[in-house]
DNA sequence: GATTGACTTGTTATCATGTAACATGAAAGG
DNA sequence: CCTTTCATGTTACATGATAACAAGTCAATC
């Protein structure tokens, strides 16, 4: 019930904290994690990730690539994308994701706090009510002092048909 | 405990079901919905709504729209757009989304259960871990027989900063 | 130290997704 | 009938993402 632990290791973001150390550390650890998996940190990736971890925020990929270019790396989306899937590959970034993509409602009227399920085989999606994972997550921000709005819950995995019967 | 429930409520997507019936009360659901609430029912919406109601897929727009182009409806993709943000707006359909964008990970080597906090006010993200959530969203996802291998998680509301100090 | 092979970087071209801005058309209400 | 409002349609563009290919780098071996 500590809402604040060690700093080091919840770091919150939204905390007033040493930005300089946060990064380095994460510079840091990038570099170990690298060494020990046998990936290779390059320029462009270690500046990928560098501009990533400037600020607590979200980037798109041409937002970085506008930041690579101007400093003399290529000026081609690929450049970005390739960078920034290596990261994440190696653990070092997240992708939020976002499927763009619609389907009906199937419990119109009910209470709305929706976890969706995706089967990676056959594409059907299930909308469950989940006001439990919904509260799960809202005492878990609340722990920070963010307030939860809205929630996005998606998973992926397999149906029970497709678990059943692999094609 | 029941895995399940009355069908009619619950709507697995997964089990077999009288889709025709399904997909008519959903309909029918709709228009009620819709007469309460003010809305137009259209035919390019109501359309949309029964494309997206076929399967218990997410479509993508473009999808959808080629569909209503193949029946006369306009070609251009903010037909589509509009009919499906309407059926959103209106709680009729989710648009199941993802941020599409990149942020340094700030807990490498840590086991990753992360949830996402997005303050709307400054676009500052906060990454948490959330094993919690993960869990309960699990659990909710075996009693349909789902297998969730993983899932994303993400809020969309208000840091501390930006809730105390409104703009 | 030359050669090979794996990997990285860069390019061009194209596709997919989403929205802004504006013109036309139908419908409800006075 | 006229006005206001909302729906539909268009063009054009912004943004996000990838395929396919050419060239450079680097380490390891022969």
């Amino acid at each position: 019930m500590n809402a604040r632990p060690d700093p080091d290791q919840a770091t919150p973001a939204f905390a007033a904290h040493d930005h300089r150390a946060c990064e380095a550390r994460a510079l840091d650890e990038a570099e170990g994690r690298l060494a020990r998996q046998g990936g290779r940190m390059t320029p462009v990736r270690r500046r990928t990730l560098e501009i990533l971890l400037e600020s607590h925020r979200a980037m798109g990929a041409y937002e970085v690539l506008d930041r690579l270019a101007a400093e003399g790396f290529g000026r081609q989306p690929p450049v970005a994308y390739r960078a920034l899937d290596f990261l994440v590959e190696h653990g070092l970034a997240h992708r939020l994701q976002r499927l763009n993509a619609f389907a009906a409602c199937l419990h119109p009227g009910q209470d709305h706090a929706p976890a969706f399920l995706i089967c990676r085989a056959c594409d059907t999606l299930a909308e469950l009510p989940a006001p439990p994972v919904h509260a799960a997550l809202s005492d878990l921000a609340a722990e920070t002092g963010f307030a939860v709005e809205r929630a996005t819950i998606e998973a992926v995995g397999l149906c029970p048909a497709c678990a059943g019967a692999p094609a």
